[in-house]
DNA sequence: CCTACCGATCGGTAGG
DNA sequence: CCTACCGATCGGTAGG
């Protein structure tokens, strides 16, 4: 242990610094992220005050501005980082997945985006959309337009083969429907898990693909 | 917490109402409800003001609360006339329908509730769920026991006669999430109407019904 | 249902 | 990132 420094300067007010650690502004950022995601999709945009974000983050009230410009920003970040993040765990699980499974692999990734652990982003995209200014509604549409040509691509593909009878667009949107309105009722607990919803989930939609495709 | 069911409580002081019709009053607490209705869910309820209410009503800042306790009341009124409307008109095309069809019955009604023409308060419930109190939300629950358990009925009977491939409860929530969703992407004057739509779902959903009974 | 108003709260900022 | 603060706005009320 070093002795402590006689430091002559004023004591600056409020709580003693800690370490600045390069990576630690990085941190409370994301900290701020997460808890605003948190608190946004529990009480909606509106009901969630700064201060409420400042405190579940353990700052005070003014601090958050010192991250982000406004409120409006952090919701914005918000979903541009839910949807850069289902992206890119769309495309991995994709990656890795034969043709004929396209269309579990994007169910069950989806349920993950969707469920699964510190899944907070995507369900405030969904039901805080109206809350966006126009220019960041043109912006979270680009990102969520690539996430949806890989549902395109393979629903086209069922209704080509005959398992799906509707346009690919309508099927699309009823089909994403019926997932995301699982953030509604879905328990992470109690009930079945994710790999099984998946499974009902197809059996339901597609019951004529062949078992094992549809698993 | 606020006892916010609809009691119409009389107030004791003010002016002396003008002329004492009986459906003056109801009137103007009907428009209050009706551009309630359509603020809370183009702006949220959150986000909505009540001096947004009484200025799209023609009334001053405070003469909403004439009409309501409070803007929680407004809100839990506005969910309660959407519900007993929606199971009056769930009811009615019930009664007039053969068993068969049971289920484009209900999708059809289903489709009308959410998307028919003044219809913003099932939406409103549907997206403002987590603004009511905990007694506002047991309240609106019940409501929507009964209009469930008309769904339940007909999916039971899919999945006895192998039409559907999955337990009831869980048909129950993937069809009316796709339906649900309908009211982020449904636009009333381009694109499909109410009965195309509904022929569209049935054949995405239970596709091996007779033709005949699917519409 | 209007006028006039209040107390509380909110998003945001200056300056360190 | 904190302290101290401001201007605006909001839900709601008293009294007529």
């Amino acid at each position: 242990m070093s002795e402590a420094h006689a430091v002559p300067q004023r004591r600056p007010r409020g709580r003693p610094r800690k370490a600045p650690e390069a990576l630690d502004e990085g941190n409370r950022r994301q900290e701020l992220l997460r808890v605003a995601a948190q608190l946004f999709r529990r009480k909606g945009f509106a009901a969630t005050t700064t201060r409420d974000i400042a405190a579940a983050a353990g700052m005070r009230s003014g601090s958050p501005f010192y991250h982000f410009d406004s409120k409006a920003a952090l919701l914005f970040a918000v979903m541009e980082q839910g949807m850069r993040a289902a992206l890119q765990r769309q495309a991995d699980a994709l990656a890795g997945a034969s043709p004929e499974k396209q269309m579990h692999t994007l169910v069950r990734a989806h349920f993950d985006i969707l469920l699964g652990p510190g899944s907070d982003f995507i369900p405030v995209m969904l039901y805080e959309w109206r809350s966006l200014t126009a220019t960041q509604r043109a912006a979270i549409a680009r990102l969520q337009r690539d996430y949806e040509a890989a549902w395109t691509g393979a629903l086209q593909g069922l209704c080509e083969t005959g398992h799906i009878r509707a346009d690919a667009r309508v099927a699309r949107l009823m089909f994403l429907g019926a997932l995301n309105w699982s953030v509604q009722w879905y328990k992470p607990k109690k009930g079945a898990s994710l790999e099984e919803l998946t499974d009902q989930a197809m059996q339901l939609f597609v019951p004529t693909l062949d078992a094992g495709d549809r698993r």
